[in-house]
DNA sequence: CTGGATCCTCAACGATACTG
DNA sequence: CAGTATCGTTGAGGATCCAG
């Protein structure tokens, strides 16, 4: 209950005292998709013991990060949602997921796609979001049993949870969708080797992929 | 020793793997900074229990993050410094530490400023280092017991630990040089009000604070 | 003196059961 | 649905000790 302290008058310390905790920096990643309700947390976080849950919800709304709407009105649910201190910690949990996505190559031994962590990854390919004015794609991507959609209009990106009405491009792909992302894979060769497959015109996912890119610096060679 | 782990292939878990534990950020903080010593670490880490350094100095390595250069010809001590995968860190620990930053008022009790902090600090604030080429001035940073220096040369800013020869401005400071980071206490206020002291040019105070700036985009409130 | 390893204690985490 | 209660397990904290 009580947080952890590093007793140091810096930045990173007190970062570090806030999402260095187990469970923090997933329960915000889930949280930066949207505001979320206990049980959806339960259900995207597989393994988090509910009184860890608990403590770390009551620790980041005590911090002013997140935020707890009690049931109001019709509504009987309670929704956690980033507050705008949240938020701001948008560009650290990016910089993270790209680093680590950096040092990934096939998922290891029982890792499994959330909904949560397909959407994150999605949006930080997505970069600051900017598109010509003219595009206006629909995209659904299903990696194993979870669905995202990405939207390029008006200039921007939006990228979201679940499925979309009446996508023009429907993307099914397992965990090769990283190497995508990440340019380590091109889209003719996604497709051709069958790593994705597509309903719908090529074109738009060569557009996808050459779009929704994750900047490495450098590649991690592959295992020895 | 067996590392933690979320079961999920997503970039943010894996990193939150690393990251997520106890004491790897300050680690790599006072890493950053430099190459470091198993002693300087200790010294500049005040209450890690020395299992636990050795124990995350271990894992570190393991990842690939750190590396452990052993006793070469005439020097017989072993030096830890980040490897490329640990510098492609930083753009994470900076951010973090941006947002840390922005939480930040006063120190807590108890709470300390070690070199590294400071250090990491203003290279933080240094942004990409780049100023007009004309500039050529060179600051010792005194903040409690600890000193860094700031160089501004060749249209670069280099940051580093402890004294500098022949400082051209000498700050000495107490936590409020935060404050002034941050944009908030105006350099000539920070002078004024003896918040700051400087031996030398108050003009050239005026352009390390201008030029040395964490940017947040939202302040907290002051503390209720 | 540096670079750890060992031992013990205790707080935090993990798993499951249970309740307003 | 949204947690709390209970209890076992693990890792951190703190002191000490040891090898090169």
């Amino acid at each position: 209950m009580t947080n952890q302290h590093y007793d140091q008058f810096c930045g990173l310390a007190r970062a570090a005292e806030i999402v260095g905790q187990r469970w923090t920096l997933l329960i915000l990643r889930d949280l930066s998709v949207g505001p979320r309700r206990y049980t959806e947390l339960v259900a995207g976080l597989p393994g988090i013991p509910t009184n860890t849950l608990a403590s770390r919800l009551k620790e980041l709304e005590d911090e002013g990060i997140v935020e707890r709407t009690a049931p109001s009105g019709a509504e009987r649910s309670i929704v956690y949602a980033l507050t705008p201190r949240g938020e701001e910690l948008r560009p650290a949990l990016d910089a993270l997921s790209r680093w680590g996505a950096g040092g990934m190559r096939m998922p290891r031994d029982g890792e499994i796609v959330t909904t949560a962590s397909i959407t994150a990854a999605l949006r930080v390919a997505a970069g600051d979001g900017v598109v010509p004015r003219e595009w206006d794609s629909t995209y659904e991507v299903h990696v194993g049993e979870v669905t995202a959609h990405v939207i390029m209009r008006d200039g921007v990106i939006v990228v979201g949870s679940g499925p979309v009405e009446n996508p023009q491009l429907v993307i099914t792909a397992g965990p090769q969708i990283r190497d995508v992302l990440a340019g380590e894979l091109d889209a003719a060769t996604a497709i051709a080797t069958g790593a994705v497959q597509i309903e719908g015109d090529p074109a738009l996912f060569e557009r996808f992929a050459d779009t929704l890119r994750v900047p490495f610096s450098v590649n991690v060679p592959a295992i020895a």
